[in-house]
DNA sequence: GTAAATGCAAAAGCTTTGCATTGGC
DNA sequence: GCCAATGCAAAGCTTTTGCATTTAC
């Protein structure tokens, strides 16, 4: 069994949950999603794969996957929507998003980390969550764009 | 005239749009708020202050004072709400947003700044906008709850 | 005078919820 | 068998919009 369903079932079980079909799908479908993506995209998703999860158990199951530790929500919104990524074992990254194309680039450095925590210790902050979200134009967009970004 | 009124009316006359009482209150109601706020609340405030100006008003107003250069749509959203922050003449900072009491501790570090653009550079990427976003617990908030954090 | 802004109420879009039914454990 | 989860549809929230009326320039 794949580490993330037992990672998931643990969870349930700690907080008196069932692991249902429908947690199973969707976690399995997170999982094949290489990329950010909102509630309804995951929705279609499954529908267009003839599984059938309803929209309100979808809306239901994503929180659970980002409480047990499986996914996030990332930072910058897309349309205005909540969107996730999948994080676990993935380690901490942080995000530029391409307003253009909507994709996002993840990348780490341990600088932003150390000075993330020096910020925190100085101000007596217990941080929680921290992100650091660069939104504009990625290579390609600016590329196709030609000169007029 | 205040800077701000100013920066306003240049703005709106360069797009053809006019300088109405309802944007005069509006402005000038965000000048005297020194924190984050989202739309509802600066509604409230306003209405508190038989300042009547509608609802659709406000939400119409607040992202012209985006566009202006005068706010900027905070990177932490509170209660899925879009927020807001004064910023003209304020100078670009970063955010820690305490997850008990809702306060937002704005602070700046160069060190971030040339790291995001180092960061940038080296991927090819334009930046738009770029925040560092902290959630956790404040100091004040940390004592309050004692050792439960 | 004229194009733009306001206010209102209705609509839209994302998300949550009540409830009857189904199904893990 | 019991408590939790599902599906559905309805409701809830924030935000946007159409339209008649008002108003800044």
């Amino acid at each position: 069994m794949k580490e993330a369903e037992k990672k998931f079932i643990n969870f349930l079980k700690a907080g008196g949950m069932k692991f249902t079909p429908e947690r199973k799908i969707v976690l399995n479908e997170v999982l094949l999603l290489h990329r950010h993506f909102d509630t309804e995209e995951l929705f279609q998703t499954l529908y267009k794969k003839r599984k059938r999860v309803s929209r309100a158990s979808v809306y239901r199951i994503l929180p659970l996957l980002v409480e047990a530790g499986l996914t996030a929500e990332t930072p910058l919104r897309r349309r205005d929507k909540t969107n996730y990524e999948y994080i676990f074992g993935h380690g901490h990254h942080d995000h530029m998003l391409c307003l253009d194309c909507g994709g996002a680039i993840e990348f780490y450095d341990d600088r932003i980390e150390n000075l993330a925590n020096e910020i925190c210790r100085k101000y007596g902050f217990k941080a929680v969550e921290r992100r650091l979200g660069i939104k504009g134009y990625c290579r390609a967009c600016r590329k196709k764009l030609k000169s007029r970004i």
